[in-house]
DNA sequence: GTCTATACGAAGATAGAC
DNA sequence: GTCTATCTTCGTATAGAC
């Protein structure tokens, strides 16, 4: 069994909370209130509160390397595996709707304080992105993969944004469908040239 | 000549601090600072944060039917006018990469502090499904113009969400641009049944 | 490594003078 | 309608005891 540290703790509760009500909405009595520490044993192990960020940062950096591996191994094909990408819209529905995507929500908060950390937490995006443009090439399109990467990376942050201002099911369903008919129509034609 | 009441004054300020910065991180004083009022004389106006962010709600809705109601003169076609609607991540482009989308970012605010006016936020976007439900149902849609609706609203805020993060104008002029040609392919057929 | 106590400033909000 | 003064709460941050 893993001890789990307490600044581990920290971090997990503070990637929570910023996902669930937003970094600027989040405070440390918050975050020590979850953890079970008082507000002066938080200093301890950070600083500032842009310190938590940039350790829940690479936190969600490593979890999502971690996914995408395991995406990796389970999908048979790259079409299957960017699958995998798309299904994240109906697997995470709910944390969705209530809270949007967590990556996309981040990065506008940030973007809007013009905080430091604004491009590291764009890196999670970079990851998504490179991980679909290499699944791209592999389909075999040698060029090109990485505006197919952006359009699917694109498509999924809409259907997110829509998910949490209207919550209709139907509509995440249906996009998703179309994601998924979008990406058979990209196979390239087996035919030689 | 017009009159610009303190009130609206008020109003006008906090929209742009609401947009620029975030609800929760624009605070009384900042308003207040723009405006060039005390922050004691701030409450003669307003006398919680809520009412200032139903104003500026209000406002924003207003804002947007006039919008819409002049795309709806200009627009010589339904097609012509879907595409004033596209063309705002142009003309907006630079706001959007740094601010991301008014409405998206509004939502996905208010959806985290899960505010009382999320639902009031969310008409914004309502006002402008309904709207291009509308000139699909022109174009000759009688069923699904409120799929193809929701469908180019989706793009437009994914657009917007990787705009902001990637702040790449390449991108959004693709974008752009697949959204016309796939606009295009929604044309009926003209030819009978 | 964890606690209590405390400093300090910012923010929301109120009362009352002008 | 605008101001100053004031209150309270909260959030960030520090010092120092256990």
């Amino acid at each position: 069994m893993v001890a789990t540290t307490t600044r581990q703790q920290i971090v997990e509760a503070a990637d929570k909370r910023f996902y669930e009500r937003g970094f600027e909405a989040t405070s440390f009595a918050d975050i020590a209130a979850v953890v079970g520490l008082s507000r002066g044993n938080f200093y301890y192990h950070f600083k500032t509160k842009d310190e938590i960020l940039e350790a829940v940062i690479a936190h969600r950096l490593s979890k999502t390397r971690a996914m995408l591996d395991a995406w990796e191994v389970e999908g048979k094909t790259p079409t299957d595996r960017i699958r995998s990408f798309i299904n994240i819209l109906i697997m995470n529905q709910a944390k969705i709707m209530a809270h949007g995507c967590p990556v996309g929500t981040l990065c506008n908060e940030l973007a809007k304080l013009d905080h430091v950390a604004k491009n590291r937490a764009a890196e999670l995006f970079t990851l998504f992105r490179n991980w679909l443009s290499r699944q791209f090439r592999d389909i075999g399109h040698d060029t090109g993969a990485d505006e197919f990467a952006m359009h699917i990376l694109m498509r999924s942050q809409g259907v997110a944004a829509l998910a949490t201002a209207f919550r209709d099911e139907a509509f995440v369903r249906r996009e998703v469908e179309d994601m998924c008919q979008w990406l058979t129509a990209q196979q390239p034609t087996s035919s030689p040239k």
